[in-house]
RNA sequence: GGUGGAGUAGCGAAGCGGUCAAACGCAGCAGACUGUAAAUCUGCCCUCUUAGAGUUCGAUGGUUCGAAUCCAUCCUCCACCA
């Protein structure tokens, strides 16, 4: 379809949503070339190889490639093994432990399998950074590191910032950035897109693509999306995120907590709905003609259609009505397999995994979050015979069921 | 190399000889209200079968009837001056 689009309609959809877009003019003229001689675009995009789960934050940038690929371009999908290998000895960043060859292929291994959920395999490039990074001598780095200056490196927002609170700034921090520019001026990138906050960094890239005698790659940058707290950005280590390879139950019961305000960065950055559409549909919601529960059941039902299914989807979606809404069972309850002897409600609790300790389990009794069969229970003493099929309930979503055995 | 500072529960941060399992804030969990939204209110939030007890305040020793608090050594981090 790419091919016979017209230039400035593809310049349109191609900066859609985005934030940063370096730019324009430039981005158009490749795409001249290009067609001229009948090729794709080189789109590059660096993936950090600590995190194997692809969540929605990273949809959003999927997206984006995927359109690309539509267009009729390659996507290079780069994964840091070189870097993630070395970790980040400042150990400022705890979530940046160094990683084995065993675990940098296993995420590879796991990112692939994800990513193509999202984007066209045929047009995607999976490449590790180690493969040129690696043969590097100690000179080559020297050398590499004489393109750029720390005056260009502080120019970095959080580095001038550290710097100015006197807050330590590591080299490795430093040439981290430089790693990727320099990946590349090796994949000859024509474009690089990442979150705003790579801005920086794929700003260098197109510095020293120029330095080494590249055309420059043009550079975009799409929002990061906040995470189910509603506040900060959405990553694994804050546990505020969804990922794309969740059980239907949990993703759709995620984006059912959601923040009302962060619903439509959602339709627009995950499901990709027009702008106009997004805020047509907002305002219908602040006149009241749509209940925001009812657009979030919308959300939710369609990225879970999206990720996995539409049966799929529409199961979650009444599940969580008749569990939540009615206050029903769910349809697959997890077996605490017991024998028949009498023990303490903290013990059955423990044991049935619904909650950590005895103490947290006394905290969950006393305050009336305890149901077995339907009957509250507050005597954080009672004595329990299980039976068969006893259903123990623990706040709104601890369910356990009771197998003699 | 020199000088100064810091290490307290998931995080931030009080405490500076007993009344400290350790104020307070955030996060988390539960209850009420709801739409598993937001806001709000209430309670909980180291472990242990309650009362009560047991392990905690970077590590190890020590002084004390008694230490997170004092002393010594060590470890780790940070800043400033070179």
């Amino acid at each position: 379809m790419g091919l016979f689009m017209n230039i400035e309609e593809q310049l349109d959809l191609l900066s859609a949503r985005s934030v940063d877009f370096i730019n324009r003019d430039d981005l158009k003229k490749k795409l001249e070339k290009a067609a001229a001689e009948g090729r794709g675009l080189r789109i590059k995009y660096g993936a950090d190889p600590s995190a194997p789960d692809i969540h929605l934050g990273h949809v959003v940038g999927l997206n984006k490639l995927r359109e690309f690929q539509d267009a009729g371009h390659t996507v290079v999908f780069i994964i840091g093994d070189f870097t993630g290998m070395i970790g980040d000895p400042s150990g400022k960043s705890q979530t940046r432990k160094p990683l084995t060859k065993e675990q940098v292929t296993a995420n590879a291994q796991s990112y692939q399998e994800q990513i193509f959920k999202i984007l066209d395999k045929e047009k995607t490039e999976i490449r590790f950074n180690s493969e040129w990074c690696g043969e590097m001598k100690f000179d080559d780095v020297i050398r590499l590191s004489a393109h750029v200056t720390v005056a260009q490196m502080l120019a970095r927002d959080d580095f001038s910032k550290r710097y100015a609170a006197n807050q330590p700034i590591s080299i490795v921090e430093f040439l981290y950035p430089l790693v990727q520019a320099y990946d590349s001026v090796m994949v000859e990138a024509d474009l690089e897109l990442g979150g705003t906050d790579q801005l920086f960094n794929l700003l260098l890239g197109r510095e020293l693509q120029k330095v080494m005698g590249q055309a420059p790659q043009c550079v975009m940058t799409l929002p990061l999306i906040e995470g189910l707290d509603g506040v900060q950005k959405m990553s694994k280590s804050l546990n505020n995120y969804v990922g794309v390879d969740e059980a239907p139950r949990d993703m759709y019961g995620k984006l059912m907590s959601v923040p009302d305000v962060l619903m439509w960065k959602y339709f627009e950055f995950i499901l990709c709905w027009p702008a106009d559409k997004v805020a047509e549909t907002k305002a219908k919601v602040e006149s009241g003609e749509l209940h925001p529960r009812a657009i979030k059941d919308m959300l939710g039902r369609e990225v879970v259609a999206r990720f996995i299914g539409e049966a799929e989807a529409k199961n979650a979606s009444e599940e969580f009505t008749r569990v939540f809404a009615q206050k029903e069972l769910p349809d697959e309850i997890p077996e605490v397999v017991l024998p028949a002897e009498e023990l303490g409600l903290l013990s059955l609790m423990v044991q049935a995994g619904l909650c950590k300790s005895n103490g947290e389990a006394r905290r969950l009794i006393k305050q009336g979050a305890v149901k077995i069969n339907d009957e509250k229970i507050t005597d954080d003493r009672a004595q329990i015979l299980p039976a068969d099929g006893m259903i123990i309930r623990s706040g709104k979503r601890g369910f356990a069921q009771v197998k003699i055995g």
